[in-house]
DNA sequence: TCAATACTGATACTCGGTATCAAGGCGGCC
DNA sequence: GGCCGCCTTGATACCGAGTATCAGTATTGA
């Protein structure tokens, strides 16, 4: 792959907010860009192999800030990660089949979450929405389940 | 306490789908019932010292199963259970700051996850939506984070 | 060039949850 | 009542995700 290795926008952010750009962080960031999948830290790790997994934990936790990636829970309470495409507020669409992720977002959604928020009194501060089920390649594939 | 243990029409849903209601799952009934707070089911182990760990969390996962208990997503990745109240589908209100758990259901918010699932043809099997944020008890407490 | 500091990697650890498996108890049947 | 089978239990070991620690290394800035 390396065909722009690490997304030139995210060197940037990183550099830009006062971090180094190392050649761990240099190679985890070209490891996202080569995903085409949501993946797990192990499986990220396991691409690294000379990159100590501590140092992906961080790495990923630093760029969960940074809104390169964004983590992507999964109906079964497990959670994996994904490059973040928009870099804005966005949710998540997960296939349950092939575990392709699409985000997408949606102001009316957001507007009736804050409707909710303000009926209950409640001062919202974050919010999150996954859908899960069947993504229309899926359902091409096997039309009834 | 005890006032009334083990939620009655839990118990029948219990044996109404053949499941046996032995003396630890009633035991963990009457703490659930009598527990005010989303729990952990290390707190709940801690109340239950007779009862084993691996039991505890069988029968949460049993009772969530039945609806009977849900899970709570927190922002920071954990996990917490409460009693559900409501039995239907409900989302959220999570406050960072006193814990407590507030369950909405709204069909607008039902209906705006379906617009996006339907406009992404994307077959949808199930959805999660919480709020994260300050219940109005704790803003009336400090006005001013 | 040198010192301060950020970063790294190995390791051990925690936490939530599951797998295993022998033992116990309950229900149904004769 | 006694027996059999199955569900359930609890102890234990284990697993996967993530964090803490800490000595050593790389960068940066002066």
């Amino acid at each position: 792959m390396a065909a722009m290795s690490a997304l030139p926008d995210s060197t940037e952010r990183l550099e830009g907010t006062g971090y180094r750009l190392t050649a761990p962080r240099r190679a985890v960031l070209d490891a996202i860009a080569g995903a085409h999948h949501p993946f797990t830290i192990e499986e990220l790790s396991e691409r690294l192999p000379d990159i100590g997994r501590a140092t992906v934990f961080r790495t990923i936790k630093l760029l969960q800030e940074l809104d390169i990636v964004c983590r992507v829970p999964l109906e079964d309470g497990g959670v994996r990660y994904e490059r973040s495409r928009s870099g804005i507020h966005h949710h998540h669409l997960i296939c349950s089949q092939c575990g392709s992720v699409t985000e997408f977002s949606d102001p009316a959604l957001d507007a009736a979450i804050e409707q909710n928020a303000a009926t209950a009194d409640f001062e919202i501060e974050g919010h999150s929405a996954e859908l899960y089920g069947r993504c229309a390649p899926c359902q091409q594939a096997a039309p009834a389940p």
